[in-house]
DNA sequence: CCACAGGGCGGCA
DNA sequence: TGCCGCCCTGTG
């Protein structure tokens, strides 16, 4: 991987098969990222606003510095990660189309409490619906960052901030019966000052049992949030097109957390990025497909 | 009007 | 423990 600094981006060259925008941002791991006009897409991190794009193999991101990349985005996007290895780790027969579906999924490393509420919100609801959330919620109750394409950004709104305001100032905010759930996340995260932020450093089995104290967090939220903010590459969530996936793929069935542990067996250390290409290929009605044929 | 979508809760056996 | 009705909201 090459990284070329230039006065108005920043481009990296030589993980091109590795790193594919589209994928990464619409595999259903994140719900900040929209797609511009040109191809590009443009999302709110923390309180930064960054434009990704790729042309001619050069990944190029817009908006930023080195100081950025190098403290932000390098870690964000997970850079210092061997895709390519991971890939042929868990490559078999049936897995093949699935991963080439998929190639240049990266599994982000986002920040704990958005990718809390986030999935609390994700909770029964679609993804077009969630984008809408977060945004009312970023829009109101976050603070202004600034313009990029003549539109305006705001940053996710605080633990703080959320505990602040009424279950009916969230429900305005169409968040729906999820509105107690991210209450109650705010006063928790809020209370128990730094406890959200150190389950990263604890085991899959320790983070699992503790994030599921928040109320709206059950056993997909859970891995969700293990999965894509706290390095958990065991975790492993199970939803709808998960169960589907797996049955017609590998013939396993039976309750989220059985499911959960027969893939680990099939899969070992590498569950969470199987399950990535697994359920974008299950979620972008690929599974039919395959059916008719 | 009805079904249902990328779950989870609470009540009840 | 395990099952089941219910929940906001938007779309077809």
């Amino acid at each position: 991987m090459k990284v070329n600094y230039k006065k108005d981006k920043i481009e990296i060259e030589g993980i091109v098969e590795e790193f594919e925008p589209k994928h990464i941002f619409e595999c259903g791991q994140c719900f900040r990222w929209n797609l511009e006009k040109d191809g590009s897409y443009t999302g709110v991190v923390k309180n930064r606003i960054l434009n990704v794009s790729k042309k001619n193999d050069i990944i190029i991101l817009k908006n930023t510095n080195k100081e950025d990349f190098l403290n932000i985005w390098f870690d964000y996007f997970d850079l210092n990660r061997n895709y390519k290895k991971i890939k042929s780790e868990i490559l078999d027969d049936k897995l093949k189309d699935i991963l080439e579906f998929g190639k240049g999924i990266r599994i982000l490393n986002q920040d704990e409490w958005e990718t809390t509420i986030s999935f609390i919100i994700s909770a029964n609801n679609r993804i077009l619906m969630i984008k809408r959330v977060i945004d009312n919620l970023s829009r109101n109750y976050g603070k202004y960052i600034g313009m990029y394409n003549d539109k305006k950004y705001y940053s996710f709104p605080s633990p703080e901030k959320l505990n602040s305001l009424s279950e009916n100032e969230l429900r305005l905010m169409k968040t729906g019966f999820r509105a107690k759930y991210i209450k109650n996340a705010a006063e928790m995260v809020t209370r128990k000052e730094g406890w959200l932020y150190k389950l990263k450093e604890q085991s899959y089995d320790c983070a699992f049992e503790e994030i599921k104290k928040i109320k709206g967090v059950g056993d997909k939220v859970g891995n969700c949030v293990l999965l894509f903010s706290m390095n958990k590459y065991e975790a492993f969530p199970v939803d709808i097109w998960m169960k589907r996936i797996m049955e017609k793929v590998y013939n396993i069935n039976g309750k989220p957390d059985e499911i959960r542990k027969k893939s680990e067996k099939i899969f070992g250390p590498y569950s969470g990025f199987a399950q990535q290409y697994l359920f974008y290929y299950a979620s972008q009605g690929k599974l039919k497909e395959n059916k008719r044929k």
